[in-house]
DNA sequence: ACACTAAACTGAACCGGACTCACTTTATGG
DNA sequence: CCATAAAGTGAGTCCGGTTCAGTTTAGTGT
């Protein structure tokens, strides 16, 4: 029942705009950007933010749902050219990369993390899917522990998304995506 | 220099009082408490409330400070009843629990974790110092890896911290937390 | 081309919640 | 028991998200 007729060409621009210049603000690290500004930057009057979005958070959570699709058709080609394992590694990091685009983006990823609204749940789904996607391919391998869910990897990954961007942010988090990778090999052996 | 006078008797019996009534309302689930329902809780008004703390955000940094200060006096007895890396186990599992402890509090526990502010950076140092004294013991005793510090364990529980309290979200944040421990102790394996 | 209409846009006004400050009350020590 | 500095009060300000009555415009039928 997709009965949305086409948006009007203009009305389909403004969106985009939108999009853009709240994207564009948050990877700048305003994170507190404001509605107002938000507008300016895309050429629109706060009202036309409203009518495409039913609220600020609404907004947020549009850029970051076009940033997960993004991510989520990665673990595919992964798994074209690495070994199961080497696959999650390079998934995972990626992830640390992408929340560490900046630090605005960042407290918008803290704040999906966190959320129970329905949108994010269904961006944890996806996010999740993806990662089984690498976990069963490495539990097939016997390499990685078959008992552990993609998403409760993503659950232990979810901090580290929310961690503000400090000095040695990106070493930390390489650190602990390397120990739970550990963890999970573990696993592996002990169950073999 | 601490210069402070003691406050006066009534001053610090009212400054007792939003403290407890902030910690009651956010452990009450109410994590967006008003100050002014706060203030009317402890039985003042929200001028008072803004004698004492210079923003409503000082306030909850506040509460989680005392809560920290209450949690890092654990690990001494743990030490003394438990070996190295149980020990750990059950430090990690109570700070589950305390993060559990309510809705709201997660929301400020997130808060924290995500802040730079001074005042949690000081919490962090705190909380690293607890873990380290752990994680040293199981380093001695051959239990663990000793080139992880208490600093980056603490980085990778921040973000269970921050998840909103779900269906099944203690289940996961202890099998997270298990999935922690082995990667420490993997390692120590590794590197016997 | 042109008119017509529903969709889209605008921005001043509204509202709710954090915060201020001029004034009143009260603890304390001399 | 007074003096006075510390503490308390709460109506009012400020600020940012949100609304909506009025205006503009893309798309359609003729």
């Amino acid at each position: 029942m997709p009965s949305t007729r086409p948006l009007r060409a203009d009305a389909r621009r403004n969106r985009d705009a939108l999009l853009a210049a709240a994207r564009e603000a948050f990877l700048a690290g305003e994170s507190d950007a404001h509605v107002d500004e938000i507008a300016k930057r895309a050429g629109v009057a706060v009202g036309t933010l409203y009518r495409h979005f039913e609220t600020r958070e609404a907004l947020v959570e549009e850029v970051y749902r076009q940033e997960v699709d993004q991510l989520c058709a990665v673990p595919a080609q992964l798994l074209a050219q690495h070994a199961p394992d080497e696959a999650l590694r390079h998934f995972l990091l990626r992830l640390v990369d992408h929340a560490a685009v900046g630090k605005g983006m960042a407290v918008a990823l803290e704040s999906i993390m966190a959320t129970d609204s329905p949108v994010f749940e269904d961006a944890r789904v996806q996010m999740a899917g993806a990662l089984d996607e690498l976990l069963d391919a490495g539990a097939a391998a016997g390499k990685l522990r078959a008992d552990i869910g993609g998403r409760t990897v993503l659950r232990a990954l979810g901090g580290m998304c929310g961690m503000r961007i400090t000095e040695g942010w990106r070493d930390e988090a390489v650190r602990i995506t390397e120990i739970l990778l550990d963890g999970l090999r573990y696993g592996a052996v002990r169950t073999s």
